[in-house]
RNA sequence: UGGGUCAUGGUGUAAUGGUAACACAGCAGAUUUUGGUUCUGUUUUUCAGGGUUCGAGUCCUUGUGACCCAACCA
C-alpha cells in the first residue's frame, strides 16, 4: 500500500483518517477472515492486500481469523495453505485466530439474547422456515415457536448443545422482525445442529453458530475497528450492528467494498474445483490457475501482486480489473530484478562456414542491463550455433529485420553474421543455414562499421543443454468466463505448450527452485518444482511485450 | 410490485460547485547490441430528461440500467 501522501485516498482511507482525526480510534485493527474451505485465489489476494495494507499504512495491525463455523466443509489442510499464502504475499498477521476459539463465548452470548427474550428455539423445518420467510415484497409470518418463554428457550437451547436433538431438528433464531424490508432481519438463524467433527474443536460441539452470529462478535472480541467486507454483505450490516448493540459489546463497524475481479480469470470455488477435478489443469497450484499458489508457481512475485492490488483501486461498483495490468506489474518488477539468460525454444542450426572447425572462443554478456551491479557472465562462441526458427525467414515480409538469405544480423554480444546458404531436406524443410561471420564485428571491439538492425540471441552447439520449458497462455479465451453458460467451452486450447527439448545456456542448467530469469527476447521464466538435478524445467511467467508479433497481426 | 449498493474513456481510478485528470490498454515517433526497457506525443470519457447556479461529473428532481438480499453457506 502506497504511503505517498500525494496519491488520492480511497473511500476506506477517508473513513479511517476521519476516525483517527476525530479521536474515535487511536489506532486501527483490521482482519482478513477466510473460511478454511478452499485455496486462496487472486480475489482473496486483493482483500489480503487491502486489509493488511490499511493496517500497515495507518500504523495499526491486521489479524488473520479463520471463519471456521461450518465443520462439514472445513479442514486444516486449507488453514495451512492460507497461512502460507498470506505470508508469501509478504504480510505477517498480528494474530492468527479462529472463530472456533470463541464458541463458548458465543454460546454464552446466545443465552443472554434468550434471557432478553430476543432469541428462541424454533422446531420448524427448513422448508417451513423458508415458507414463513415471506418474499422481498411480502412480509413473513411469525413462527409458532416465537413466543416460547425465555425459561423454556434456555432449557431447549441447553438440550441442543447437549446433543439431545438430531441434526436439523431445531434452530436458535433471533427474534427481530418478520416484516422487515431487509430479509436478513426476518428472525435470522443463529445456531443449527450439526453432529459433525470440527477440525479444531473436535467433537466438543454439535451446535454451530451461523455467520451472522459469529462474525460480528468475533470482530468485537478482537476489537476490530474496521471490518471490511464485500458488497454482498451490506444487508447484513443491520444485523451485525443489532447483535453488537443487544450485547453491549465493543462496537466494531462493517464497511463494504466492491469485489475486485480480474479479466480472463475465474474465482468461483466450485468452478476452480471443476478445472482440477476434470483435469483441465493439473492441480490447484497449476501455473494456469488464478490461485495464489498458481501465481506463485507461475513465477509471479509477491511485490507484483501487491502493486497490482494498489493500482486497481477501490470502489463500490462492480468492476473487472484488466489482466494486462497484472502482466504489466510482473514485467515491471521482473525487468528490474531478473537475470538475463539465453535459451532457444525452437532451434535452427547455423554453421559459420568461415569459422575454424573445432575452435571456440570465450565471450561475455551482461546479466541485466537494468542493473549494473548484476555483473557479467561468460558465453562460448563456435562454428555451430543454434538460433530460433522465428529468427530466420527465407522470404521475409517487409519490416522483418532478422536473418534472411543475404541478410545480416547481430548475434547478441558476439558477431555479425550474414546468411549465404539455406540447406533443405528432401521435403524442402530447412535443416540448417550457412552463414559467414564478420571477424572485426566482435561486441565491444567492433570496427566493422556495420549496423544491422536485428539482434538475436543464440547458443553454441558445443555446450547448449536441454531443458523442458512450459509455455502458458491465458486459461480462457473470453474476458469474463464466469458469465458464460458453459465456462469450460471457453477454455483456451493453447493455454499450455510443453517444449520437451528446448536448449539453454550452461549458466541455466543448475538453476534452483525459486529463481527467476528473463530468457532474452522471449519472456520471464522461473524454475518449476518438477525440475530434477540434470533435468531442468522452466515455466514461462509472462512473455515480453512483442512489437513484432503485433506488427504481424496487421 | 420491498430493501440495499452503484452508474466518469476500451479497463480501472481521481476531480469533495470553478480548465474532466492519472494508470493500464491502443496508436504514432525517438533511443536501443533484447522488435525488451526508457522517453515523447496522441485517440477515446461524465447513463438520460428536467431543474438550481455566473458556473454542475458533483446539488435537487424524474426516469433508465446493473448488481445483491427470500442457504440450517460464508
Amino acid at each position: 500500500m502506497s504511503t505517498n501522501s500525494n496519491t488520492p485516498l480511497n473511500f476506506l482511507e477517508e473513513i479511517i483518517e476521519a476516525d483517527l482525526a476525530s479521536g474515535k480510534h487511536k489506532t486501527i485493527l483490521t482482519r482478513f477472515p477466510p473460511e478454511p474451505n478452499g485455496y486462496l485465489h487472486i480475489g482473496h489476494a486483493t482483500s489480503i492486500c487491502l486489509n493488511f495494507g490499511l493496517g500497515l499504512k495507518y500504523g495499526g495491525a491486521t489479524n488473520l481469523r479463520f471463519d471456521d463455523t461450518n465443520p462439514v466443509t472445513e479442514d486444516t489442510e486449507y488453514v495451512e495453505s492460507i497461512i502460507e499464502d498470506v505470508r508469501w504475499l509478504g504480510f505477517e498477521p498480528a494474530n492468527i485466530l479462529y472463530a472456533s476459539d470463541y464458541f463458548e463465548q458465543l454460546y454464552e452470548w446466545a443465552k443472554v439474547l434468550i434471557q432478553k427474550g430476543k432469541a428462541y428455539v424454533d422446531f420448524s423445518t427448513a422448508e417451513e422456515i423458508a415458507a414463513m420467510k415471506g418474499t422481498p415484497t411480502m412480509p413473513g409470518q411469525n413462527s409458532p415457536y416465537r413466543d416460547t418463554t425465555p425459561e423454556e428457550n434456555m432449557a431447549l437451547f441447553e438440550k441442543m448443545r447437549a446433543g439431545e436433538f438430531p441434526d436439523g431438528h431445531c434452530t436458535l433464531r433471533a427474534k427481530i422482525d418478520m416484516a422487515s424490508s431487509n430479509m436478513i432481519m426476518r428472525d435470522p438463524l443463529l445456531y443449527r445442529i450439526k453432529h459433525a467433527h470440527h477440525h479444531r474443536t473436535g467433537d466438543k460441539w454439535c451446535i454451530y453458530p451461523m455467520y451472522d452470529w459469529a462474525h460480528g462478535q468475533s470482530d468485537s472480541i478482537e476489537k476490530i475497528t474496521h471490518s471490511i467486507c464485500t458488497l454482498e454483505f451490506a444487508p447484513h450490516r443491520e444485523l451485525y450492528d443489532w447483535c453488537i448493540e443487544q450485547l453491549g459489546i465493543f462496537p466494531s463497524k462493517q464497511y463494504e467494498f466492491a469485489r475486485r475481479n480480474v479479466s480472463y480469470a475465474i474465482t468461483s470455488k466450485r468452478k476452480l474445483k471443476l478445472l482440477v477435478e476434470e483435469g483441465h489443469v493439473r492441480s490447484w497450484d497449476d501455473p494456469r490457475m488464478p490461485t495464489i499458489s498458481g501465481f506463485r508457481r507461475r513465477g509471479y512475485t509477491p511485490a507484483s501482486i501487491r502493486e497490482f492490488c494498489d493500482r486497481i483501486g477501490l470502489g463500490k461498483r462492480e468492476m473487472v480489473a484488466d489482466m494486462s495490468l497484472l502482466e504489466f506489474c510482473i514485467r515491471e518488477d521482473l525487468n528490474k530484478i531478473a537475470l538475463r539468460r539465453f535459451a532457444v525454444l525452437d532451434p535452427l542450426k547455423v554453421v559459420i562456414t568461415n569459422y575454424p572447425e573445432g575452435q571456440t572462443e570465450a565471450l561475455e554478456t551482461e546479466n541485466n542491463p537494468e542493473d549494473p551491479n548484476a555483473g557479467n557472465r561468460p558465453l562460448t562462441f563456435g562454428r555451430e550455433l543454434w538460433i530460433e526458427q522465428d529468427d530466420f525467414m527465407e522470404n521475409p515480409p517487409p519490416k522483418y529485420f532478422r536473418l534472411s538469405p543475404g541478410g545480416m544480423v547481430r548475434l547478441k554480444s558476439a558477431y555479425i553474421i550474414q546468411c549465404h546458404d539455406v540447406v533443405k531436406d528432401a521435403n524442402g524443410h530447412i535443416t540448417e543455414i550457412h552463414c559467414t561471420y564478420v571477424p572485426e564485428s566482435r561486441s565491444g571491439q567492433d570496427t566493422s562499421g556495420l549496423k544491422p538492425k536485428g539482434v538475436i540471441h543464440w547458443l553454441a552447439a558445443s555446450n547448449a543443454q536441454k531443458a523442458e520449458v512450459r509455455l502458458y497462455d491465458r486459461l480462457f479465451q473470453v474476458e469474463d468466463p464466469a458469465s458464460e453458460e458453459d465456462f469450460l467451452a471457453t477454455l483456451n486450447p493453447h493455454n499450455l505448450q510443453v517444449i520437451e527439448n528446448a536448449l539453454i545456456e550452461p549458466a541455466l542448467a543448475d538453476a534452483k527452485l525459486g529463481e527467476r530469469f528473463q530468457f532474452t527476447r522471449l519472456g520471464y521464466f522461473c524454475v518449476d518444482p518438477d525440475a530434477q538435478p540434470g533435468k531442468p524445467v522452466f515455466n514461462r511467467t509472462v512473455t515480453l511485450k512483442d512489437a513484432w508479433a503485433k506488427e504481424q497481426q496487421k
